[in-house]
RNA sequence: GCCGGCUUAGCUCAGCGGUAGAGCAACUGAUUCGUAAUCAGUAGGCCCGGGGUUCGAUUCCCCGAGCCGGCACCA
C-alpha cells in the first residue's frame, strides 16, 4: 500500500504496486502527458518503474532541467539505432549525453563522414516518428553477455565483463533495438522530439587510451524544441566571430606560418597588447613582493638530467646540438620550464631563513615540442612565455603563500575582466619523481593551504605534474572549450634535485620548498582568451589603438594632426585617418578594427578647437574641448592597478 | 601522435580533366562629403609541396606539410 508524497506535500495512496505512469493518470491527463520520467526518493528512474514502498515522487517533464539531459541520451539511442540500420555490421560502443548534446562512438572499418549525417538524421526521424517505448529489462550478467556475443557486440561484451558484480545489469529495448544500459530513459523514442542535430564526426580512443583502437565518434546536439536549437546554433556562429585567431587577423594583433609551427608572430597592435598586459603583471608583481630575473634559453644536458626533466620530460623538448663541443658537452636543450634555472639563482651564495619567502618572477620563454594534434591557434603553442614565479619557503609558510597567492590571481583576473574561474586540483600522476612520503607531505599540505584560503576545487585525479600536485586555475574560450591558465604546485622534489638549501633559524641547513606559480600561465594563451573574452573590443586601458582621429574634409586635416599629436604627448594611443573617404566610411572601418574611441573632426571642430567623441561601436557623439578631451581620455585609459 | 575534413588573389569564397572567377581589400583617378560602405578604372594567382595516371591535372590517385574539428597529450 504505497503512500507517495509529492513535491507539495499532497500524499496518495495505492492499494498495490504502481507505476509512475499510473500515479501521473491518477492526478491529471495533463500531467500523463507531460511526464518523462520521475525523482523517486531523489533518484531519477523510467516512469514504467513500479513503486511498491512508500516514497517521494517528482514527475520530471519537458521543462524541467532534467529533461535536456533525458532528451539527449535518449537521441544518443536513436541515434544508435538509426546507424545500425544503416550500416549493418557496425559495432556500438558508448553514447552519453554531454554539454550541449550527445555522442555516440562506434567501430566500423569505414569511419563516418559529415556526408552521412543526412541520411542518419533521416532515419533518426523515422525511429522517432515509430515513438517504440523503451522497455528496460534487467538480465543475469551471463545471459548479457551471450545476447552481445551473439548479436558480435564485443565492445559492449567487454563493457559487461568490467562491470562489478554488485551492478545490476539492465537492457533498454526500443523496438527491435537493444542496448546495454544503465538507464533510465524517456517513455518512448518519440519523446525525443526533432530539436536535434548531428554536429561533428571524430576519432576517439576505446575507453579514452590511445593504444585502443579508434572509434569514430558522432558528435549530435540536441533540445526541447527547435527554438532552443536555432538558439543554441545561432550563439555557435556568434563565438565563432569571436575566435582569436580570425581577430587576431582582423585586427592585425600576429600571425602565424608554417616556417614556425606552433609560434607567434606578433604585430605592433598585438604587441602593444602584450605589452600592456605585461607592464600590468610587472607592476602587480613588484606590488606584491617579488623580485624579477632572468634566466638563459639554452641549458646543458646535465641540468636537465639532474632536474628529472631527461627522465620525466625530454619527449616534449627541443634539443640543440653543437659540433665543436666533446661528447659530454654538445647536447643542450631549450628550456621547457624556468624551474631549474630558478633554483641555480637560488644556490648562488648562502640563503637564510630570514630571505623565505622568496618569491623569484620571470616572464620565461619556454619551448614545447607539443603533439602535432594539441597545436591550437596562440593557445596551444611550442614557444610562449609565462608570467612564471617560485616561492622559496619553509614548510610552514605554504599556506600563507598559498593564500597571497590566491588573493593575487583573483586580483588580476577581475582586472582583466574574469570574474569567475574553475579550480582544480590535482594529484600525483603516474609518471613522477619523488617517493610517495614526499608526495603524502606535498598533497597535504595543498590541501591544508587551499582550506584556509576558502578555495573550493573540483578533484582532477592523477593530472599532477610529476614533481608535485598543482591547483589549475581555468578560464573559458568563447566556444566553450577550457583553458588552464593559472597555477601553483607544490614541489618538495626539484629543491632536494637540484641541491637547494638555506641556514635555518636554529643554524642548520634545510631544504625550501618550492612553489611553482602561474597567474596568465601564458601570455599566448592567456591572450588567446582575453582576445575572446573582449572580442577584440578591449577596454580602453587595454585597447592597441585607444582612438584613431578621422577628418571629415582635408581641411581638417592640420588640426587633426594637433590633435593627435596632443593625445600622443599625453601617453594616448591614437592613429589618424586623413584618408579621402567619407566619415560614413570611417566610423564603418573603425568599427571593424573595434577601436574604442573615434574622434571626429570638421571644419567647425577646427575652428572652434573642439573634438567630437564617438565611443565605438556606439552612436552617441560628445562635443568637448580638446583638452577636455586629452584629460578624459588620458584619465580612462589608466589602468586598473593605477586607478585613484 | 591518432581519426576525419580542408588548403584557389591580402581576406571571404566560386569553379573545373582543356592551364581560373566574384565580392571586399590594394593601387590610380575623380569627388571634399557632418557620423554604419562615393563613383570609375587598374593591377593582382608555382590553384600548399612532391610524385603518379592522362595527349593534357588546379581538378583524379599516392606521399608529405600546414591548418580545422575531435581523441590522446598538456609542466
Amino acid at each position: 500500500m504505497p503512500a507517495i508524497t509529492l513535491p507539495d506535500g499532497s500524499v496518495r495512496s495505492f492499494e498495490g504496486a504502481v507505476t509512475g505512469t499510473m500515479v501521473a493518470a491518477s492526478i491529471g491527463p495533463g500531467l500523463a502527458k507531460a511526464a518523462l520520467a520521475m525523482e523517486l526518493d531523489g533518484k531519477l528512474v523510467d516512469l514504467a518503474t513500479e513503486i511498491r514502498a512508500d516514497a517521494r515522487l517528482r514527475f520530471v517533464t519537458r521543462k524541467d532541467a532534467e529533461a535536456l539531459e533525458l532528451i539527449r541520451h535518449d537521441c544518443a539511442h536513436v541515434l544508435a539505432e538509426a546507424v545500425q540500420e544503416l550500416f549493418p555490421g557496425t559495432q556500438v560502443t558508448i553514447g552519453p549525453p554531454i554539454e550541449n548534446g550527445f555522442y555516440y562512438d562506434f567501430s566500423r572499418n569505414e569511419p563516418f563522414t559529415p556526408d552521412d549525417f543526412a541520411a542518419i538524421e533521416a532515419k533518426m526521424r523515422e525511429i522517432i516518428a515509430r515513438n517504440a517505448p523503451f522497455v528496460r529489462t534487467e538480465v543475469a550478467r551471463e545471459d548479457a553477455i551471450k545476447l552481445f556475443t551473439d548479436k558480435g557486440e564485443r565492445f559492449k561484451v567487454e563493457l559487461i565483463r568490467d562491470l562489478p558484480a554488485s551492478e545490476t545489469i539492465s537492457l533498454y529495448g526500443q523496438g527491435d533495438w537493444v542496448d546495454l544500459c544503465r538507464g533510465p530513459h524517456m517513455r518512448g523514442t518519440g519523446d525525443v522530439g526533432t530539436a536535434f542535430k548531428l554536429m561533428k564526426v571524430a576519432g576517439a580512443y576505446w575507453r579514452g587510451k590511445s593504444d585502443n583502437p579508434v572509434l569514430s565518434r558522432i558528435y549530435g546536439t540536441a533540445w526541447r524544441d527547435q527554438k532552443e536549437l536555432d538558439a543554441y546554433l545561432h550563439m555557435l556562429e556568434e563565438a565563432e566571430k569571436r575566435d582569436h585567431r580570425r581577430i587576431g587577423r582582423e585586427m592585425h594583433l600576429f600571425h602565424q606560418q608554417e616556417e614556425a609551427t606552433g609560434s607567434v608572430f606578433w604585430h605592433p597592435k598585438g604587441w602593444k597588447l602584450y605589452r600592456t598586459v605585461e607592464d600590468y603583471m610587472r607592476r602587480r608583481l613588484d606590488d606584491a613582493g617579488y623580485v624579477e630575473v632572468k634566466t638563459p634559453q639554452v641549458l646543458d644536458r646535465k641540468l636537465w638530467e639532474a632536474s628529472g626533466h631527461w627522465e620525466n620530460y625530454r619527449k616534449n623538448m627541443f634539443m640543440a646540438t653543437v659540433e665543436d663541443r666533446d661528447e659530454a658537452h654538445k647536447l643542450l636543450a631549450l628550456k621547457p620550464m624556468n624551474c631549474p634555472c630558478h633554483v641555480l639563482v637560488f644556490n648562488q651564495g648562502i640563503r637564510s631563513y630570514r630571505e623565505l619567502p622568496l618569491r623569484m618572477a620571470e616572464f620565461g620563454a619556454c619551448h614545447r615540442y607539443e603533439p602535432s594534434g594539441a597545436l591550437h591557434g596562440i593557445m596551444r603553442v611550442r614557444a610562449f612565455t609565462q608570467d612564471d614565479a617560485h616561492i622559496f619557503c619553509e614548510e610552514s609558510q605554504i599556506a600563507d603563500e598559498t593564500v597571497r597567492f590566491v588573493a593575487l590571481l583573483s586580483r588580476v583576473y577581475r582586472d582583466l575582466g574574469f570574474d569567475s574561474f574553475q579550480v582544480k586540483f590535482s594529484d600525483r600522476p603516474e609518471q613522477r619523481a619523488g617517493d610517495d612520503g614526499i608526495w603524502d607531505r606535498a598533497e597535504g599540505a595543498l590541501q591544508e593551504a587551499c582550506r584556509i584560503a576558502g578555495v573550493a576545487y573540483e578533484l582532477n585525479p592523477g593530472e599532477g605534474a610529476f614533481y608535485g600536485p598543482k591547483l589549475e586555475f581555468v578560464l573559458r574560450d568563447a566556444i566553450g572549450r577550457d583553458w588552464q591558465c593559472g597555477t601553483l604546485q607544490v614541489d618538495f622534489v626539484l629543491p632536494e634535485r637540484l641541491g637547494a638549501e638555506y641556514v635555518a633559524e636554529d643554524g642548520t641547513r634545510k631544504r625550501p620548498v618550492m612553489l611553482h606559480r602561474a597567474i596568465l600561465g601564458s601570455f599566448e594563451r592567456f591572450l588567446g582568451i582575453l582576445i575572446e573574452q573582449y572580442a577584440g573590443r578591449f577596454p580602453l586601458w587595454l585597447a592597441p589603438v585607444q582612438v584613431v582621429v578621422a577628418t571629415i574634409v582635408d581641411d581638417a586635416a592640420d588640426y587633426a594632426r594637433q590633435v593627435a599629436a596632443q593625445m600622443q604627448a599625453a601617453g594616448i594611443r591614437v592613429e589618424l585617418d586623413l584618408r579621402n573617404e567619407k566619415i560614413n566610411r570611417k566610423v564603418v572601418d573603425h568599427i571593424e578594427q573595434r577601436v574604442p574611441v573615434l574622434a571626429v573632426l570638421g571644419r567647425r571642430e577646427a575652428e572652434d578647437g573642439k573634438v567630437v567623441l564617438r565611443r565605438l561601436p556606439g552612436r552617441e557623439q560628445e562635443n568637448v574641448s580638446l583638452a577636455e578631451a586629452v584629460a578624459m581620455l588620458k584619465r580612462e585609459a589608466v589602468a586598473p592597478d593605477l586607478r585613484p
